[in-house]
DNA sequence: CAAGTGGCATATGCAAATCGTATTGCAAAA
DNA sequence: TTTTGCAATACGATTTGCATATGCCACTTG
């Protein structure tokens, strides 16, 4: 019969009370159970740990050892047991985050990133950027807790995910570029230009949207250029290789030579997703990241 | 209902086996009092501390954070267990030590002294000398734990004295000294002699003895300079302000300029004891000295 | 000096926590 | 579909822990 938590606290009580009645009184008990209790702990032990005396007890140089030990065992119990809640409320622990390339541009990913450090100061965060596909790869190998992405084509077995919200696609072009006189373009006005892509492979829900787009005002785009990442794109794109059709929060990146133009008609969507494990619904820092975005 | 360390010891148990089952076999008991008790730890801090599995249960982030903690505190709790039984058995402490100004030179005490270093090496050692008064006080107000002195006059309240050994006294000349020619002197021979010797104040019983084997013999010293150290008495006769009575053993202090001879007739005896405080005969620590002794 | 007081130990009875046996439930594997 | 492995639930049995009552000892007080 090993030692328990609350023969260490008896003992502590009488220790610092230095007489058995008073310490049962301030532990809400009687003395007798007490009395028991010190008993049965100094027979576990071997040892006598008081003195007893006409008026009270006394500390044995043996109890003089265990009385420190004890507050320690008591006080880091009491510290394991406050970390356990934390942890669980998600207050203290690490939150591997990864986004997409584009995320960072819209104004709500931020918003809900720096809110999330404010509130949970204590969770180490980490953050990375990366494809869909890769980001889904990771969160669904635990090298990953979430990650901000464009809509999967199928639903992912073992994953969770959870739309944000969509925005209006917009048309990049070359600064100076004919089209770029109007305000408003169809989609059909790009019929005929050279266009910079994901490559399909990447492409997720997002690459789909556009094709499907195009498809829907019938033509199929020609791609001169492929590449995983939509900043990479507004950049080819300012260096004149061609049109896109990017998130109109990439319009926050000013980049020298690009100009946007809404779409004139049926706007094609871009939709952001949030993902995390099936099996960690429950996990707090998930709970608090979803109730943030 | 607070934390107890037997709902911690069942967690790192489950935690380790990764099976409810398996570790409840290693402990010794069924699986469903397991299953209950570590439902009430999670119901009792508040969050989910395993995943149930088709195939065992596996650990929540809380449950991640509470393994470290658990473990920790079960192992501290088992060091304090055997430390406070080291400390019981006397292998663990402290041991303050007094000795008068003399014992150093008697074989019997550096032996003792050494012998109880070899046999308890975790017990702190503290060595300090004294005159018979000081250390009886010393002793008495908890300063020091037991001391080697000369015998008491009264027997001290609280104090407990063992007698250890007695030794002759012998007759310390100066080198040169008339007496010396012989061998062996009687007590008499000193009578008219200058003596050095402890002040009345200091003397306990060998400062008694002294005088009281004078008075037998018939004469009363005529004591021109007291000290209270032996060693300084060994020295003052080394510098002949005049004869003195010290116990034998001093004759191991090779002091040049000093010369011992033997006291003939009924020879006086410098008895040693060991004080240590009433309440504490159990302690261990004088028990082992005391074993030595 | 005798009665009173304070404080710990022991005895006994009860209530609650813990455990074991039996059973159910559920999901993966055969 | 059946089987199997493992956890959850139900309930009776046992142990543990606490409370009340009492005894004993040392010191205090009238």
């Amino acid at each position: 019969m090993p030692l328990e938590l609350r023969a260490l606290r008896y003992f502590v009580a009488v220790a610092e009370a230095r007489h058995i009645t008073r310490a049962a009184r301030q532990l809400g008990m009687a003395q007798p159970p007490l009395s028991q209790q010190i008993k049965a702990l100094e027979q576990h032990l071997g040892a006598a740990l008081f003195r007893r005396l006409p008026r009270g007890v006394e500390l044995t140089p043996a109890g003089e050892a265990l009385l420190d030990d004890a507050r320690a065992l008591i006080q880091q119990a009491e510290q394991a047991e406050v970390r356990v809640r934390r942890v669980a409320r998600g207050e203290l622990g690490r939150l591997r985050l990864g986004m997409i390339n584009s995320a960072p541009f819209h104004p709500l990913i931020p918003g809900v990133i720096r809110e999330f450090r404010r509130r949970y100061p204590t969770v180490a965060l980490s953050l990375d950027e990366g494809t869909t596909p890769l980001l889904a790869a990771a969160v669904l190998a635990r090298r990953m807790d979430a990650a901000f992405i464009r809509p999967l084509l199928a639903p992912e077995e073992g994953l969770v995910e959870t739309p944000l919200m969509s925005e209006d696609l917009v048309i990049a072009l070359p600064s100076g570029h004919p089209l770029s006189r109007r305000r408003r373009l169809p989609l059909m006005a790009l019929s005929l230009e050279p266009f910079v892509l994901f490559p399909r492979a990447v492409g997720a829900g997002l690459h789909e949207e556009i094709l499907r787009a195009c498809h829907r005002v019938g033509f199929l785009p020609r791609v001169v250029q492929e590449t995983s990442q939509v900043t990479s794109i507004v950049n080819l794109v300012a260096a004149g290789m061609g049109v896109s059709i990017v998130p109109a929060s990439m319009q926050q990146a000013q980049i020298d030579g690009v100009s946007y133009r809404a779409i004139a008609g049926a706007v094609p969507k871009a939709r952001l997703s949030l993902i995390h494990r099936a099996d960690e619904a429950d996990a707090a820092q998930i709970q608090n990241l979803l109730q943030l975005v």
